[in-house]
DNA sequence: AACCTTCTTTGGTCTATACCAGAAAGCTGG
DNA sequence: CCAGCTTTCTGGTATAGACCAAAGAAGGTT
């Protein structure tokens, strides 16, 4: 959101007086159809002070979400947050698109491995256990927001890897080609940063806050059958859901 | 300075040997009753740095959920997250209880204001309208990790705020005095940063990562009955959900 | 024993400067 | 016109030093 953050506090501080005069450079900026901040060396004359309190005032505007980075390229402002709602199970691509934003996908790699011990364990596998690895990024209105690493069960889905993987979605491969729909599905939620893997692929400085999805489908019996771990730049998602609740 | 070069071969930056040698420190301190780290002067002259650079590494460190801060009181090894799964609707120190961890509530406020904006089109009530707003702050071993504010419809829960707030469960006050359950939880979830009033709560430096959950309860016939705005320490949780898909 | 004041430590913030490596832009030759 | 090289710009990272305000400890007073 171009909004400039709430800043009714009666606080005086130079950093607080530093987002104030920080406040016309995002607005000018998200005008620009790159949404591109000048340059931080611009932006520390302008505003009169040093590169190190500039970064912290950004860093914290990149906390709230207001800002991002591209690695060695500059500072962006941030568009709004894609509603993502856990139990709608959308694909991707349709999540995207029924809110008016455009979606692409870039396949990075698919192949078989051995499966890392977390996904041995999501999976019921026994340690050495083959899977396919099907790692993607995702942009929405061509910005990167997300890196995922998927972990299928090669039993459910053999020759998987031919498909066009970056055009397909996944769930609609597994109903249309191999007559499995998804039962259940089990998250588990944190923020974290980025790791290299997903910093380079998110053309993101490596440490961003991000914000973790794992994912892991079971079939109508019960059983495991692919797990996925999404990274979101983490001003790029918020999450919604509604339900009963069980534990009554 | 005459700047001594670095060894021929480093395959880490400086930063990331840095986060190495920081290693050592962060075991001790978690052996340590209360956690903490040495002070940053201590830290910086153990590691031969300057304070901004090992600042920049712990800063990196808390947004990966390893280390974390009190305002102005120093810097703390993280313990294990709690683990808060969003359908079972446990009541925060049951949940707590339930993982051998120790729970605590503080009572900051208790009181009758006209509904904010946001808070208004939640609950459904015209501009202007009264609720209850009930702030606390919550601890797991005596580590203040959540600012929860509350908003509850008036009609719904007459005078509740004469019970003791600071002990008894909301949920368990709904269901014993007033007969009434929950038939329907919706979430919206998101990273942010601590608000003033959230920090200071918490002990925590404004502009700390944090997890918002937001939740609204429904009654039995959907109709929203109250809201809260929960604040997390971003390290101290774990989400997870387990559900059948409801898009299909 | 409870309370208040003083002093020291410590984190929060800021200034100023420097060098490196990747990205972008510009140039050059085929 | 394009591929490939070079230069420039920019962010990433680091050093050194300084002041302030809050927290905590120490000590004195009631």
């Amino acid at each position: 959101m171009p909004t400039v953050p709430d800043d009714t506090s009666h606080d005086a501080s130079p950093s607080h007086r530093l987002r104030e005069r920080l406040a016309p450079l995002l607005s000018l900026a998200s005008t620009r159809g790159d949404r591109r901040l000048p340059s931080e060396r611009d932006m520390m004359a302008r505003l009169q002070t040093t590169r190190i309190t500039l970064r912290e005032a950004l860093n914290e505007l990149e906390a709230e979400g207001c800002v991002y980075r591209e690695n060695r390229r500059g500072w962006f402002v941030s568009p709004p947050r894609l509603r993502y709602d856990l139990l709608a199970c959308l694909p991707f691509h349709e999540m995207v698109r029924s809110q008016q934003r455009s979606a692409r996908t870039l396949l990075l790699s698919a192949e078989e491995v051995i499966a890392p011990v977390t996904v041995a364990r999501r999976l019921g596998l026994a340690e050495g256990e083959r899977v396919y690895r099907i790692c993607r990024a995702r942009l929405v209105d061509e910005r990167r927001v997300l890196y995922v690493e998927h972990h299928l069960l090669p039993r459910c889905f053999p020759a998987i890897l031919e498909f066009d993987l970056a055009r397909e979605s996944l769930t609609e491969l597994y109903r249309r080609e191999y007559g499995i729909r998804v039962g259940r599905v089990s998250y588990e939620l944190g923020t974290c940063v980025l790791s290299s893997d997903a910093a380079s692929a998110l053309n993101a400085v490596r440490g961003s806050p991000a914000q973790r999805i794992t994912r892991i489908n079971h079939d109508q019996n019960g059983r495991a059958i692919d797990c996925d771990d999404e990274y979101w730049r983490h001003d790029a998602i918020e999450l919604t859901l509604s339900a009963a609740p069980q534990g009554v």
